[in-house]
DNA sequence: TATTGTTATACTCTATAACTATA
DNA sequence: TATAGTTATAGAGTATAACAATA
């Protein structure tokens, strides 16, 4: 039990409203994304692959907290969408690399415009500061208790 | 665009980090309730009708920012588990209307003990303040950005 | 044997649309 | 016709587990 809450005021917790905000959130951006043809699950690998070259499914597994089942579906998607190759790593036979195609690569900035838009339509409205201190404790969550482990495959 | 973000510092999006969190809260909330033989969905609409006595599927799915449809499904789960009942109302015969059984009310505190368990694992190494920050913030965008308008049906 | 990746399977969540019964 | 609800269908998202190839 939280020091802070009890079972009594069940608005109060925090995971509710995160949840309940960030659906919200994730559906009008999939809402905006869906005209190019993604889903927002595969914005987020694309995004992943753009400061990267290539990466292997297993490290794109474990950035996105996913199994690496999962990875392979999302992949197999993208690569229908001519977003993405993968290709034969030359150092270790089982390995394989995902990469962005040109298209993938031109894509990227019209859903990141998106994704600003979607922000926009969220989070403008908050004082400045606000917003900064929404950015600074979801990422020290992150940070401190180290999300990114959660698929155990 | 805001004018905060640009298209090149795509980690910035709160969009992001906001879905990120919410995941693994979500999914390590999952993990305890599955226990229970419950699902987060479940427990959320299983909460809405702690104080309500009964309501409508129409109100609920209104209430959660769900169709009709994915509410009778959820429902139709529920009530296979004995957590809730479907009847009729009196007063239109197209109504219907849905309560928790004794069973279904008996484990709420149960499910919220968890919810607390869960967010002190997520929350409590942050600032009192900024858990308060946290809360208060992420009410005032469900409030401002009136969210519950979402599913058209 | 351990590791990388894929495939097979299954289930939740959710939407859209068609349908039924009542108003 | 309009409304409340359910059902049918479909697809995303994701997990677990079995499998194949390689190390």
């Amino acid at each position: 039990m939280s020091s802070t809450h009890s079972a009594s005021d069940l608005t109060d917790h925090l995971g509710y409203w995160l949840r309940y905000v960030s659906n919200h959130v994730s559906q009008a951006f999939a809402r905006k994304v869906e005209a190019h043809g993604v889903t927002v699950a595969e914005w987020v690998l694309m995004r992943q692959l753009l400061d990267e070259e290539a990466l292997a499914p297993s490290h794109l597994a474990e950035r996105m907290g996913m199994t690496r089942g999962a990875i392979s579906k999302l992949a197999d998607r993208l690569i229908a969408k001519s977003m993405l190759v993968r290709a034969a790593d030359p150092k270790d036979g089982r390995a394989q690399t995902l990469a962005l195609t040109s298209a993938g690569r031109a894509l990227v900035p019209e859903l990141a415009a998106l994704a600003d838009a979607n922000d926009a339509e969220f989070f403008d409205h908050l004082r400045s500061k606000d917003r900064a201190a929404l950015l600074r404790i979801l990422r020290e969550i992150v940070e401190k208790r180290g999300l990114k482990s959660l698929p155990v495959d």
